[in-house]
DNA sequence: TAGGCCATCTGGTCCT
DNA sequence: AGGACCAGATGGCCTA
C-alpha cells in the first residue's frame, strides 16, 4: 500500500522542535484549538443520532462498484500529491537550507516556519519603513535629485536587504551571518526565530571564500525579492 | 524498539 | 449525483 513514503522521508523531530511545538501550543491558538476540537467532537455526537440516514447511505455505498472505489481513491491520492506539491513550494522558499544533504522539513514544521517567515518578514518590513521615515522624514525635501541612492556598506552589498534584516533580527548569536563559525539548521529556535538560540551545533561549515550555506544568506526567490521591492517603493 | 512522519484507504459532510 | 474536502484508521519506513 505504501508506495512512496520511503523516497520522499523527511524527519524534523527533535526535542527542540517538540518544545516548539509545544511552546506554539501553549498559547491562545491552542485555546482556540481546544474550542474547535470540542466543537467538532459536540457535531460527531449529533451524528451520532441521525443513525438511520447514514445507515441508507452505507447500504448504498456497498452497492459501490470496485471501479467506483478505485476512482474515489485516484482522486483522494492525487489531492493529496497536490497538496504536497504546494507544501514543496512553501519549502522552497522557507529560510531553510535545501539539498540532497539536508532534511526536508516536515509538514507541520513547515507551516510554523511558514507562520513565523511572514510574522517576522511582517515585523522587519515595519522596522524597515520605521526607520525610512527617520531618515526622511515625513517628506523628501531635502534629498533631490543631486542625492544619489545610499549605498550600503561593501560587506553589505552582496546581501539581500531582507536577508540583512532576517540576520539583524535573529541576532548574530542566534544566526552569525555569514561568519566564520558555524551555525546549526532548523531547531526550535530557527522555527521560532527567536533572538536566542542556547545550542547551536556545526551543521553547516563556512569556508573562506565560499558562500554560506545556510538559506538565509542565499539570494531570494523572485518571488520574495519582488514582493519586497513592491514594499519598499513605496 | 518506540515514536515520528508519511501515504493511502475509507466513510462522512458539504457544495454545486 | 458527483466532486472536493476532511479526519480516522492502518501500515510502512526511518531514526534515536
Amino acid at each position: 500500500m505504501d508506495s512512496d513514503a520511503g523516497s520522499t522521508s523527511s524527519r524534523a523531530s527533535s526535542p527542540e522542535f517538540v518544545e516548539a511545538v509545544s511552546n506554539f501550543f501553549s498559547n491562545k491558538m491552542f485555546e482556540a484549538y481546544c474550542k474547535e476540537q470540542e466543537r467538532q467532537h459536540g457535531a460527531l455526537q449529533l451524528q451520532d443520532k441521525a443513525g438511520g440516514k447514514m445507515k441508507a447511505k452505507r447500504d448504498s455505498m456497498e452497492e459501490d462498484t470496485q471501479d467506483g472505489r478505485l476512482k474515489v481513491n485516484s482522486r483522494e491520492r492525487k489531492r493529496m500529491h497536490d497538496l504536497n506539491q504546494a507544501m514543496d513550494g512553501l519549502r522552497e522558499v522557507m529560510p531553510y537550507a535545501q539539498g540532497p544533504s539536508v532534511r526536508k522539513l516536515s509538514k507541520i514544521s513547515t507551516l510554523l516556519l511558514a507562520r513565523n517567515y511572514i510574522m517576522m518578514l511582517s515585523s522587519s518590513l515595519d522596522e524597515m519603513k520605521k526607520l525610512v521615515s527617520d531618515v526622511y522624514g515625513t517628506g523628501h525635501q531635502n534629498h533631490g535629485p543631486r542625492c544619489g541612492p545610499i549605498r550600503p556598506p561593501p560587506a553589505q552589498v552582496a546581501m539581500h536587504p531582507l536577508t540583512q534584516s532576517l540576520h539583524s533580527i535573529m541576532g548574530t548569536a542566534a544566526m552569525p551571518p555569514c561568519s566564520s563559525s558555524p551555525h546549526s539548521p532548523p531547531s526550535s529556535g530557527y522555527l521560532g526565530f527567536r533572538p536566542t538560540m542556547p545550542s547551536l551545533s556545526s551543521a553547516y561549515r563556512h569556508f573562506p571564500g565560499m558562500p554560506c550555506p545556510c538559506s538565509l544568506c542565499q539570494p531570494l526567490p523572485a518571488s520574495i525579492a519582488s514582493l519586497s521591492s513592491l514594499s519598499m517603493s513605496k
